[in-house]
DNA sequence: CCAGCCCCCTGTCGGC
DNA sequence: TGCCGACAGGGGGCTG
């Protein structure tokens, strides 16, 4: 569930217990979390590696390392990266797959509970992902790009959203938000938006996203921030997770559908249907 | 270009 | 109380 916000929380919380650092060793006992899924391949090329500086792409975590090389994790569903002097790996969390020793007596542990997530050992970023679209918070997503981008596109406005190669970094929780913020219908086509409809959104996207940063992520199952402690972004959704309850607008129950085989929950009176 | 489905995985929850 | 199926979902892959 970890989606921009969230990703870039975790970044920002790394950054001080984490650059400085050498890895001296690592252990993994998944080696399907890992990428090269070779255990002594990964620890030969990462150890005396300093990580150097800690930055965010799209829902990636990128660490830069001394020797060149990058550690991209990604957390997908219930991921957690983390800095701890706690010596006792699995007393204290059984499903740190990966341990990576530090220097210092400090380890960095990369635990996930369902496997979706990984950690990858790679000489760049793009060896790892695919093609990204644009960050949404960045200079290089413009409205006059967002509406090019649009154009052509028959597909779900939530569905569009939810595409990594569109617009990186929106997961399930902000295009639900920003959705409705904007006040469209999740199952819209894209190519039919008004140019008012695309400029909101345009705006709700950046907005709930800058707000989710604000308040630290959202803290639904899974996610916590590098200390353990929650975020509050999921004290302030107006549709995600809110089927039945009256929305925050109009007061009419929240409904949930489907759409691209995600949740997706909406006003129906606020965003109408498209005809 | 796109909708739909499967798969990866495991904890949680509702129904019986 | 216990068992079982449905569900949660990021994203890659495949099919039609």
């Amino acid at each position: 569930m970890p989606e921009l916000p969230e990703v870039e929380t975790v970044v920002r919380g790394l950054r001080s217990p984490l650059i400085g650092r050498t890895a001296l060793d690592m252990i993994c006992t998944q080696p399907s979390v890992i990428r090269p899924a070779d255990p002594a391949a990964f620890r030969a090329r990462l150890a005396g590696q300093r990580f150097t500086a800690i930055e965010r792409r799209a829902k990636y975590i990128v660490c830069r390392l001394s020797g060149g090389d990058v550690l991209v994790v990604h957390l997908k569903m219930t991921g957690r990266l983390y800095v701890t002097e706690d010596a006792a790996v699995h007393d204290s969390d059984r499903w740190a797959h990966l341990v990576i020793q530090l220097d210092g007596g400090w380890q960095l542990r990369f635990s996930d509970m369902r496997r979706f997530g990984f950690a990858a050992l790679a000489a760049d970023l793009a060896e790892v992902t695919p093609s990204l679209g644009p960050e949404p918070l960045s200079d290089d997503f413009t409205l006059a790009g967002f509406r090019a981008a649009l154009k052509g596109r028959h597909r779900a406005i939530k569905a569009l959203l939810l595409d990594q190669a569109f617009l990186a970094g929106v997961g399930n929780i902000y295009a639900d938000e920003a959705l409705f913020r904007a006040q469209i219908h999740p199952l819209r086509p894209a190519d039919r938006l008004t140019r008012a409809s695309a400029e909101r959104l345009y705006a709700a996207i950046r907005e709930v996203l800058q707000a989710g940063i604000e308040r630290e992520g959202a803290s639904v199952n899974w996610y916590r921030k590098p200390d353990g402690t929650q975020g509050s972004a999921q004290m302030y959704f107006d549709a995600y997770d809110r089927a039945g309850q009256p929305c925050t607008r109009c007061g009419a129950p929240i409904v949930k559908i489907r759409v691209a085989q995600r949740g997706t929950h909406y006003c129906p009176h606020c965003q109408p249907a498209p005809r």
